[in-house]
DNA sequence: GTGTCTAGCTGAACCATATTCGGTATTGTA
DNA sequence: TACAATACCGAATATGGTTCAGCTAGACAC
């Protein structure tokens, strides 16, 4: 884990929110000249705090009406890391766990209708070491990509 | 659900790679000028294709190292939105969904130790309305913010 | 105490990129 | 044909990212 102080922190959140902020307007917000800034938030890159730089996509607005979670137990000689790269293959297969419990993988799935869903699930069935799915249909979103709170230091 | 054609598309797809590509950069890609890349995304921005530019963070690297869904189920008189304002008080839940089937609602969240994870789920439990919480610790994720394919035009 | 090193900061300069703008081609429509 | 709307382009401008030299405070050795 990575030390990181208030500031870090700080940044940290703007950046969640809205990474477009420049970094006179988040030196004003923490109290630090936009170099400064500038020189935190690389530092934040290299180690690896920062993965990634994105925009945040409307699933509905690009078609994609449908979210499932799709719980997936697997055979015995089986392992999360064996079925995870076909998995992969699916791009609408968002997210990929190995779990711990009744279940053994989780995956959350976009697709565009009911019937893509469905066609996807039997996709799924069939990869080898699949042993049985269940699917959780979401209704609707409350909230999602909520901001992670980075824990302060001990 | 927004018209999008090819091009936005491939656009779409690159930012949410990486949305820190230069217009110009974007353009050589999908083969247009900067101009008309600028064009483009802010007309995005303004149907509310894309909804903001955020930072991916490593959950991990700001301490937080167990994930969980968290599914609950809620006593008859009481429906997600009466909950969701709660849980959107624990900054430790990152989504919420409304859901069908054995579960009515299912959460996803982050603490830096099962402890935490522990503690949250008491205060879950405590909120009026929910009445069993059934959790799925993540052991590993394999995959995780994988860049939404837009559906193609019918 | 003094000297030295390092980390983190600052303001200024420079440069890349976002943004704006005027003009052009294309398409659809009257 | 004329007209309007759309989408594009290159060029000009404005903004903000990035680099840099220098300053300060703290830690450490002597």
């Amino acid at each position: 884990m990575v030390q990181l102080d208030t500031i870090d922190r700080a940044i940290l959140l703007e950046l969640q929110k809205e990474s477009r902020l420049s970094y006179a307007e988040i030196g004003a917000r923490v109290g630090l000249s936009a170099a400064a800034v500038h020189d935190r938030v690389k530092k934040l890159e290299r180690k690896g705090v920062i993965e990634a730089y994105r925009i945040q996509v409307n699933p509905k607005a690009i078609g994609l009406q449908v979210t499932a979670f799709i719980a997936v137990r697997l055979q015995n000689d089986a392992t999360c890391a064996d079925v995870a790269p076909t998995f992969a293959d699916f791009p609408e297969v968002e997210e990929c766990h190995s779990a711990a419990g009744d279940i053994d993988v989780l995956l959350k799935a976009r697709t565009a209708t009911p019937e893509d869903l469905e066609k996807l699930l039997y996709r799924i069935k069939r990869v080898p070491g699949v042993s049985r799915t269940t699917s959780t249909v979401v209704l609707s979103t409350q909230f999602e990509a909520r901001p992670l709170i980075p824990v302060e230091a001990e």
